[in-house]
DNA sequence: ATTCGTATTTGATGTGAATCAACCTAGCGA
DNA sequence: TCGCTAGGTTGATTCACATCAAATACGAAT
């Protein structure tokens, strides 16, 4: 088990914490995209350092937001773009008879609150799955600072296309996939936007419920409970609770991509 | 079958082609959004008259697309967005292996390309269901003139947050509704778009066929069309071919969020 | 450590949709 | 007019996943 990622094995946990504990107590140093440790996952690259202190402006606030509590809510006004400092987030809509639906989970330096903008309201919730500290970007501050500074906006029109494109994919997992194929596809996702951000490329720990993996992939919670069994079966991955270790990468991308004999 | 819709009654094009055909053939007429029929579908309102010229710029050409042929392909170089002046699209994904899955039906006035903005690359296909004609936009162009335009500027943000929103909504019934569930949620939708052209509430002519009706829906053809079948039964809808007249959209509407009686 | 509640696993059974297969229908070109 | 073909319907059967149910494991609070 301790051979299992746990928190304190995050890079970016370990370098943010060392630096940013102080300045969130004293509220004394300036909060800064341009010191942030995560620019490069939610910012442009390639700044000069007169737009970078430019684009430190976007970010009004910081907010931390409790395990189990919610960012945003479905209905409530919309004002602001979230990037995900720390934490874990999922977000989900609801049917008008309650059904709902995980539409996302989202980590460090990904940017929630895209849907607000058509209609001024947040269509959907956004839900710490662990304690999470967020930027608060003030919409209207970032339109008004895209028309000044290219790079930015082009990276915004970026943002929100890979949040289309991504949306694409899951359209696909859940119109076109089985169980198996759904299951494999998002642990091979999760761990390689981990791996991304420095994690292990083969170890993750789960922030969510079987429920809630259920319900991003169409699936019954028992039936992400019996499709990590097989998997644990085929020896493709060991399980332990939300501990997952991948043992078989291959096999997993075998899953989602079959090999047609011909 | 007199009583379908058909193609001569819809108001958009019937109008566009009384001023348009013209302006195509002998290509003197400036492509211009100004005088477009389509505008508040695709542009923003409440433009100044100087916003407005300048709007028109970002329309470079337009472009004719025949039944089945591609407006562009996954994989190819990302430069343009289109707005589909006339005709009927369906824009679609596919996996290594080969499944594919349609990801949206896109109709006059709606916007589509956005896909390709993050990786400069398409990553889907759009392929036309009828004879169809779009304005080429030029993204550098839009973007361009996006800084200047602050409404344009707006609504590019809005389209591209309304595309999320759209799929979030795709995402829920993909992942947590029955058939009929489906089938009903995809009519209501396409008629209420329909509707919102100029064309009637309750009729509709299908652009696509069952195939294709099911890969967007995650059903087989099969059950699509056992699905309709069953409709019909109820008399909630009348179906000959791919003409469809709703009879009781209440009754849809039902079958989408069933009331819970408590 | 004990207890409680939530999360998870596993088994037995049911069911909605997929699959396989046959047939029908409309539109189209020769 | 006659096929021909793509699209559509319908029936029989299968199967993957849902549902129902019970047991177990774990974490938080005491």
């Amino acid at each position: 088990m301790k051979a299992f990622h746990s928190d304190e094995a995050h890079p970016l946990i370990a370098i943010k914490s060392s630096n940013n504990v102080i300045e969130m107590n004293s509220h004394s140093i300036k909060v800064a995209c341009s010191n942030c440790n995560l620019r490069e996952l939610c910012m442009p690259l390639g700044l000069t350092p007169t737009e970078l202190e430019r684009i430190d402006e976007v970010v009004a606030s910081r907010r931390k937001v409790k395990r189990g509590a919610t960012l945003f809510r479905n209905g409530e006004k919309f004002a602001n773009l979230y990037a995900i400092r720390t934490g874990f987030f999922k977000t989900c809509v609801a049917s008008e008879d309650g059904r709902d639906q995980v539409t996302g989970f989202q980590m460090a330096g990904e940017i929630v609150g895209l849907d607000g903008i058509v209609n001024d309201h947040h269509t959907c919730d956004a839900v710490a799955l662990e304690d999470a500290e967020v930027c608060v970007m003030p919409f209207d501050r970032i339109e008004e600072l895209s028309r000044e500074v290219t790079a930015l906006q082009r990276h915004v029109h970026k943002i929100m296309s890979r949040e289309i494109v991504r949306e694409n994919g899951v359209m696909l997992l859940l119109g076109s996939m089985r169980a198996e194929e759904r299951l494999a596809a998002f642990l091979l996702n999760l761990v390689q936007r981990l791996h991304a951000r420095g994690f292990s490329q083969s170890e993750l720990i789960l922030r969510m419920t079987r429920e809630e993996i259920g319900s991003y992939l169409g699936l019954k919670l028992e039936t992400v409970s019996r499709t990590f069994s097989k998997f644990v079966e085929d020896g493709t991955v060991e399980v332990k609770q939300r501990h997952v270790r991948i043992l078989n990468t291959d096999a997993l991308k075998d899953i989602v991509n079959p090999k047609v004999c011909n």
